[in-house]
DNA sequence: CTATTAAATAGTACGCGTTCTATATTAATT
DNA sequence: AATTAATATAGAACGCGTACTATTTAATAG
């Protein structure tokens, strides 16, 4: 099979290249001036492209979103594991999670809206983003640290899923409802926690 | 102090029953064709008004949401309602208002996203909105059937907003991560109780 | 060099939320 | 009837995401 004429399609890695140059800008961007000042038209001029030009690299806003989202989230997965370095006991390795989780996302409410409440997000966004390996890592933690605490279980992934969504609930109520006057989140954490490590 | 000249301020009711004209117009649109359709130019359009005049009634499209959450919120609570009339046992009508509030909220995603993760609403919207007492209502009912089923208990608050945050997690997560595979609804909410109400 | 093909660009367009200004309408007091 | 203040309107403007088309630029095979 010959190779046809013409000008070649663009490598892999030079799609890579460009790809995480405008996502790298994004982030600039958003790290410096907040969610509100991402767009594509800026993002366009700043990058140094035509407008249209992104849309040859990405599918839309919210695939450039991802980008975010990943940086965010192992931000979010490297703290936690800075604090569980000096904690060795297996329940406390997950109670310390639990706290490091909730406080990073109430410490970083802007973080929070733009990973889990950007509203033009499709399910088929979020989906292919968590299908990501190193995003499902992410997610994936908690198991391990519950069954370092109950090893003999078999209901460990219930007990996951449902003490991630949980804490996912109380920093979503945390930000988007502040003037209602929430238990603090400790409490609400040692709670949700006293049910999924019983 | 004489009356100044001039065209009186309009009567409250006058300003009440405009914005509940726009409001009402905005919620059928929203219930034909979805959140996507409302935009503050048709809306105008259909309500018979010039588009900048909604401004003089409402502060932005958030403002008019709220119309929306209202509406929501209501037709959540009468379908708890509805399910508990037919149950007694305390313990039971806690686990049925549970079930049927994340139900509710799995059912109607949209409503789910349109109440919960609306990109550009500020804390300040939803907080004025919550600390409306119709509203504020909807959020107390639980902390009522924890006290029914633990009336000697003193950290019932503490257990409702566990209980709520909880809740909203759980939809949250099977609604904007679908296609992770977390166990059923129902087993998250039966854990997620056994905190609550031990 | 030329033909071919991919990629990038320019320009236009649509509807969106929102802000601004200027003008018209309305309903009361004087 | 004239005045005055509240309200409504019209129209332009800005930047936004995104779609569409036409054109230009770049890199390769022959």
């Amino acid at each position: 099979m010959a190779k046809t004429a013409g000008r070649p399609p663009r490598s892999e890695t030079d799609i890579l290249a460009y790809r995480s140059k405008i996502g790298k800008r994004a982030l600039q961007i958003y790290r410096a001036e907040g969610f509100g000042a991402v767009s594509m038209r800026r993002l366009a001029k700043e990058v140094g492209c035509a407008p249209m030009t992104i849309y040859a690299h990405f599918e839309g806003k919210t695939d450039i979103l991802r980008y975010l989202w990943a940086d965010v989230l192992s931000d979010m997965s490297d703290e936690i594991q800075a604090k569980l370095e000096s904690v060795v006991v297996p329940r406390e390795r997950l109670r310390s999670a639990a706290h490091t989780f909730i406080a990073y996302w109430t410490d970083h409410p802007d973080h929070f809206r733009l990973v889990f409440m950007s509203n033009d997000v499709t399910r088929a966004d979020v989906s292919t983003f968590v299908s990501d390996d190193k995003t499902l890592a992410h997610f994936t933690l908690f198991s391990d640290l519950i069954r370092d605490v109950l090893p003999e279980e078999d209901s460990v992934k219930e007990r996951a899923d449902t003490l991630m969504s949980g804490m996912i609930g109380i920093v979503l109520c945390l930000n988007t409802i502040p003037d209602y006057p929430w238990v603090d989140a400790t409490s609400m954490a040692e709670r949700l926690l006293s049910s999924i490590i019983e």
